[in-house]
Parts: C-alpha cells; structure tokens; sequence
DNA sequence: AACTTAGTATACAGAACTGTATACTTTGTA
DNA sequence: TACAAAGTATACAGTTCTGTATACTAAGTT
C-alpha cells in the first residue's frame, strides 16, 4: 500500500470527523494531505468508495485495539466483559479520539438504500455481535438483549462526549453498564 | 403564522431527515411544499435559519407532547420519572417518529463554533435537565447523574431505532432505564 | 538508454447549490 | 376603484463540487 493512499486515508478522517463528510471536498482532502485530485482518483474511484474505506479503517482500527487490550490484559474470557468499558473510557478520553465514524455516517446518509448507510447500519450489527459473544462467554442469558442495552450506552456516550467534550457522559455510561451487566449476571 | 410558513417547516422536517440536511437543497423543498424560492426566502433569510426553525420546531413539538403526556397520565411528581420511558417508547413506535433532530445535526454540523451545533448542543443539554428535573421530583440522590444515563439511552435508542426500524432498541433502552431508575430510587 | 511507475500541475466540463432581481397575478381591504 | 400584501414564474449571478483530460517530471528498473 502506498503512503499517499495512507495519508489521504488519514487526512480524510479527521476532515469528515472534524467537519462533516458532506461538507468536506475533495478539494480541500488533497490540499491538505499535501497532493492532487489525479492522485486521489486513482486509488479511489469515487468520493463515496473513499468515504466507505475511511469507515472501514476506522472500525478496524478500533477493534484491533480493543481485542488487544481486552487479550492481553483480561485472561479469563468470563471477565472480559466486566472490563469492556475501562477499555472505552480509555479510548474515548484519549486525544486520538474524534467520535464513531458509523454513528455520523449514518446520520448523513439517511436512506437505507445508500451503501454507506448500508456499511455503517452492518458496522453498528457487528459491534452489538462483538459484545453479546462477550456476554456469552460470561455465561449470560439474554447476551442479545445485554449487548444491545450497552451498545446504547457506548453510542450515546461516544455521541455526547464528542458533542461536548468532558461532559462526563463516558464516565456515567460505564457506571450504569456495570449496573446491567452485574444485573444480567445474577439473572438464573 | 402563514400556511406557506408552516408547509414549508414541515416539508423541511421531512426531507432533514430521510435524505439528510446537507443532502437537501431548498429547490427540492419549495418543489415538494408546492411553492417557490421566493417564498422560502420572504419567510427565512438563509437555509441555516431554516434549519434552525426546523430544529426548534421539532424539540418543541415532542418536548410538549411529553409534557402532555406526563402531566395528564401520572399526577404524581415523583411517579413520572418512572414513566418517562412509556412515553418515549410510544413516541418512538408512532408512525410519525423520523429521528431525533439534534442527533443528526449535531453530527453534519460538528464544528462547536457553528450556529446549528450550538442549537444541538443546548437541546441535548434542555432534554437532560428535564430528565433531572423529574429525578430530584423523585427524590434521587445523584439526579444529574441518572439523567446523564437516561439520556444515553434515549439517544442511543433513538439513533438504532432510525438506523434499522424494529430493531427492538427502545425496548432493551425502558428495560435499562427501569433498572437504573430503580437502583437510584435504592440509593440512601 | 529505453521503459515503466508514481506523482504533479492545471485546466475544465457539467452539475448542483444558495441567494437575488424582475415582472406578473391574485386577493383582500380602505 | 385604488392600493397593498402574498405569492408566482423565471432567469441568472456566483460559487462549489465531483470527476476527467492533457501534458509534464522524477525515479527506479531492465
């Protein structure tokens, strides 16, 4: 892979993240990764193949960081779920932290119809089937029903805390995902 | 109020949500409300004031139905927290319910310096004081606190609720909601 | 030395978008 | 009947956006 694609991948998140993914030209994209338009439409064919690759990174990025934290620190795959959200928090208060790309895309992209709508609505499912094999790997009952009360969480916070940041929303989200998960524990 | 004016809101509203504000252009809204751009323009000096009536139009409509709701149904003050979610979650199944305006602004205006994003800011903060408001009336110790938890889920709720309709997320979100409330309500 | 690959520079076609200017029509009112 | 208010019809100025065409440069490879 080559570095320009790489540094237009990088450019292009923070654009869309810091100014919308509507409101950010191409123009603007390769200007500020430092090449041309004929550089860019050559390993992108549209904005929108763009625009769907920048997703995908992002999420890969996270979960590879995310499985890491939670194999090497948390040995007993039972407890992995207890510590998810120290892990989050930890994300979400670092400086590298701009907001969950699927979360935006979709507000953007509104019609079901759209690939990118279609990619973030799958990326959204993927993280909510992540969680819930957490959960049942701690013997959970409900790890469906689990899963998608703390993707709530995670999402409004990630939301909130990228609306205002230090609003303290991650901090009280991780308070009530114990609640739930200690909850969904004791459950028969 | 002019019929026009409101025709034109409402028209706006709708377009907002299912093909996104910047995805919108008011030619495409003067043509659906049946009307022209010279009309548009006599009632709103910009598309951004119009996105700003829209939003304030919209909040107040379900901040008002709410209240409706909460004030006719449940007379006592510290039973309506515990409702609160009823509430919310017959909003969200009417077939009228397209989203949760300040979600999506706030995600195609991020820059904090921008009038929208102000808009969106303060509407989340109105709707979580709210919440903290019907807390205290429920003599809850750390009422900011739950309605900070409260709130995640109302937007995380709403947002997978507009991204996949039936998705079962508003049910999962009064489930939490209960739990957290009742813990609360525990608390010395 | 000839050739390929990666990238640059620049101009531009074509579409879409916001906002305005100008002239006309309809309708209620003094 | 004269006038004012509300709205229509239409054209367009000016900008911005995606995507392409063309010609050039630089560097490594065979």
């Amino acid at each position: 892979m080559s570095l320009l694609k790489d540094k237009i991948l990088l450019v292009a998140t923070d654009l869309f993240h810091t100014r919308g993914i509507n409101s950010t030209g191409v123009d603007t994209i390769v200007a500020v990764a430092g090449t041309t338009k004929m550089t860019l439409y050559k390993y992108f064919n549209t904005k929108e193949q763009l625009i769907i690759e920048v997703l995908q990174k992002s999420q890969q990025d996270f979960q590879s960081w995310l499985d890491e934290k939670l194999s090497s620190n948390t040995k007993k795959p039972a407890d992995k779920i207890q510590h998810l959200f120290d892990y989050i928090e930890e994300w979400v208060n670092s400086s590298a932290f701009i907001g969950v790309g699927f979360i935006k895309a979709s507000a953007e992209f509104p019609n079901e119809e759209n690939a990118i709508h279609k990619l973030s609505s799958l990326q959204s499912r993927e993280f909510r089937q992540f969680i819930s094999k957490l959960a049942t790997d701690a013997n959970i009952k409900d790890a469906d029903g689990l899963a998608l009360q703390l993707s709530l969480l995670f999402e409004g916070a990630a939301q909130a805390e990228q609306m205002k940041r230090g609003s303290g929303a991650i901090k009280y989200a991780k308070k009530a995902a114990k609640i739930l998960i200690d909850g969904a524990i004791k459950q028969p």
